[in-house]
RNA sequence: GCUGGUGUAGCUCAAUCGGUAGAGCAACUGAUUUGUAAUCAGUAGGUCGCGGGUUCGAUUCCCAUCACCAGCUCCA
């Protein structure tokens, strides 16, 4: 005799063991049909879960986050069925669910054509229609491995081998479909309403590259059609907000072939670059650090000894003369690590660090390059911090302290913090490792950040701290990273004397808050959509004039404002005003500054902001401190 | 690097089932002196990514290559 207890407390009780889909048929024949699964005693189950006693249920409709994932899972094994459907020599591997959808991937003699995809979609809408009841079963590990080898699915018969074999594994069935899976499913695929395949790509089996390549087919899947209507909508917005396409619409960079993965920066987009160095190098300046500029061309020995050749060697770019092998430089350490090993160092010297803006170099494969977010050539805000091992933690601390100021200043407020951890290939004592390990993990902890753990994510030298930003598709990147390094120093003979007269090998500390200045910048147009603030804004201010008679005035007051540091152009061209208006805005000028008659005889000027805004009649004087206000606030 | 897709005027995109290409915007010229997101008229603009092959003839078909796009792998 289950007593069931419900969300909101209340309690019902049943004079037999009953199904989730019971109990919700006893509240309401409304809410059983929205059933898709349940959760008891913070279990998921399935709809047709037998409750045997007591227990706390709540029913899952599609109206929780759980039901939405319940639903792409179930998709997924939709499009699986549908893809042995429509070509039954396919194997099937796995299905996950995923940000806004879900995949699977598929083993088959070819690669899926857009064509097969529209076939496979129209399948899956067809089985949706047949309402097939989807059921769960149990069975013994090795029973499912017979099952899925007498289908021919190798692949699943592979994933099911390195389950233990004492573990009972459940499979569930849909029409002539069965797959391997933990659950819960939507009780029939009627209850899969809204999903669209959306590309095809190529995936390595187990995510190895060494092994053969899948074909993967990506979908998304929703509540109801409108959903659906709304994620693709905010699809296409998002697109616009790409950085490839804003950088060009504004003339702000450019790349082309003969130089893949490296940017040309146009006037515009070099302002832009400017205004975030500057601010970047006077933040560094404020906290202690140095700024230096070593060489971009050095003899690869440097790089042998860091143990960055044998690693790396095949993406660092050479150069010969005189029979010497250069590498053009990928970081900047080993350049610091020379810096510091000029004249004997004490205790008192450290921590000691030195900052550079120095441009790199790495040959990256050709398919990860990416606009401004994936370069072959960039520049970061890098520092090298040399300290003992007992300050390490405290310079981590200040470090992301420093991290969050600046992530503030540019407006990002949610950043992706993860934990990289030794990697089984690495140098270094594993009494080392601890150490570094675990001031990472109290710095963060201290601060109470939100962070996750990627064990054995980390370099080959120590571990590190990434700190993420995500672009306008979601896609995360990494940009500021601190990295524990008691490695390099010694391979390169940095050492200092310490107060007992003893001489040591100092920790180093990597670190970039920025990352890739290119990189930065690109999410940066994302994040505004090109609206950059006025701060970063390439041009500030444009003065148009009504009718040639303003021109003189209006040039006066370009004049005044350019004086006082502000990047104000002015558009004297014999065009109506609604035109220029038209123009500078989609160039995305925070403020249009009008001059006609009226702003002539008062000797005042009119501003119209980016997005339409008619802010009214100013004096030079009030407007320009309106403007170094804003600047002052970085808005 | 791997899988798939794409490459036509400065930009965004058409077209040719093999007979050497077209629009809008931009540019240029002229007229218009204009009050808050496109004034009108005219002119010019392309070795159809690059290299081979098939063919009487290739932008179109085939091969190779480069770059870009999406995803995978990688990212000191």
């Amino acid at each position: 005799m289950p007593v069931i207890t419900l969300p909101d407390g209340s309690k019902r009780e049943f004079d037999n063991a009953v199904t989730v889909m019971e109990v919700a048929q006893s509240i309401g024949s409304g809410l059983a049909k929205a059933t898709l699964a349940g959760r008891v005693n913070d279990e998921l189950v399935d709809a047709s879960t037998l409750i045997e006693n007591d227990a706390t249920l709540q029913i899952i409709t599609a109206k929780d986050a759980e039901g939405l994932e319940v639903i792409r899972h179930s998709a997924a094994h939709l499009l699986a069925q549908a893809v042995k459907r429509v070509f039954p020599e396919a194997q099937v591997t796995i299905g996950p669910v995923i940000d806004n959808g879900f995949y699977y991937d598929f083993s088959y003699e070819r690669a899926f054509t857009p064509d097969d995809i529209k076939k496979i979609e129209k399948e899956m809408s067809r089985l949706v229609a047949a309402n097939l009841k989807i059921t769960r079963s149990v069975v013994s590990r090795d029973e499912a491995i017979k099952f899925f080898r007498d289908l021919g699915e190798e692949y699943k018969a592979e994933i099911i081998e390195s389950i233990p074999a004492d573990q009972d594994l459940s499979l569930y069935t849909q029409g002539d479909f069965t797959d391997l899976c933990r659950g819960p499913h939507v009780p029939s695929t009627s209850k899969i309403k809204a999903f669209k395949l959306m590309k095809i790509a190529g995936a390595y089996w187990r995510g190895d590259s060494n092994n053969e390549m899948l074909q993967r087919i990506y979908g998304t899947a929703w509540n109801d059609k409108k959903d659906l209507a709304d994620y693709l909508h905010r699809l296409e917005e998002a697109e616009k907000r790409d950085h490839r396409k804003i950088g060009k619409a504004l003339s702000l960079f450019h790349t082309q072939e003969e130089a893949p993965g490296m940017v040309f920066w146009h006037e515009k987009g070099w302002t832009v670059y400017q205004q975030v160095e500057q601010y970047i190098r006077n933040k560094l300046r404020a906290h202690g650090y140095g700024e230096v500029r070593t060489p971009q061309v050095v003899d690869r020995s440097l790089w042998e000894k860091s143990g960055h050749w044998d690693k790396f060697g095949d993406m660092i770019f050479t150069t010969q003369s005189d029979n010497r092998d250069y590498a053009i430089k990928p970081m900047n350490c080993p350049c610091h690590v020379q810096i510091y090993n000029q004249g004997l160092k004490s205790y008192k010297d450290l921590p000691l660090r030195l900052a550079e803006f120095g441009s790199c170099h790495r040959n990256e494969p050709s398919g990860t390059l990416h606009g401004l977010m994936r370069v072959r050539n960039f520049v970061q805000d890098d520092a090298h911090i040399f300290c003992t091992e007992d300050s390490i933690q405290a310079e981590v601390s200040d470090f992301i302290d420093l991290l969050f100021e600046v992530y503030k200043d540019f407006g990002f407020n949610e950043v992706i913090i993860k934990l990289s951890t030794r990697p089984e290939k690495r140098v270094g004592s594993d009494a080392d490792w601890d150490k570094a390990e675990k001031a990472l993990e109290l710095a963060l902890d201290n601060k109470q950040l939100v962070w996750d753990l990627q064990p054995g994510e980390g370099a080959f030298y120590g571990p590190k701290i990434e700190f993420s930003l995500k672009d306008c598709l979601e896609r995360v990147w990494q940009c500021g990273t601190i990295q524990v390094d008691f490695s390099m120093p010694g391979r390169l003979d940095a050492s200092y004397i310490a107060e007992d007269g003893s001489k040591h090998v100092p920790v180093m500390l990597h670190r970039a808050i920025l990352g890739s200045l290119e990189r930065f910048i690109g999410i940066l147009i994302e994040q505004h959509a090109g609206n950059l603030p006025l701060w970063l804004a390439p041009e500030q201010l444009v003065v148009l004039n009504i009718a040639s008679r303003h021109d003189e005035y209006a040039q006066q007051v370009v004049a005044e404002l350019q004086k006082q540091g502000f990047r104000a152009k002015i558009d004297l061209r014999n065009e109506k005003i609604g035109f220029k208006i038209r123009e500078h805005s989609m160039q995305r000028v925070p403020y249009l500054l009008i001059i006609g008659d009226k702003e002539l005889d008062k000797q005042t000027l009119t501003v119209r902001t980016q997005k339409g805004e008619d802010l009214g009649s100013f004096s030079l004087n009030e407007f320009t401190q309106r403007l170094n206000n804003e600047i002052e606030q970085k808005k």
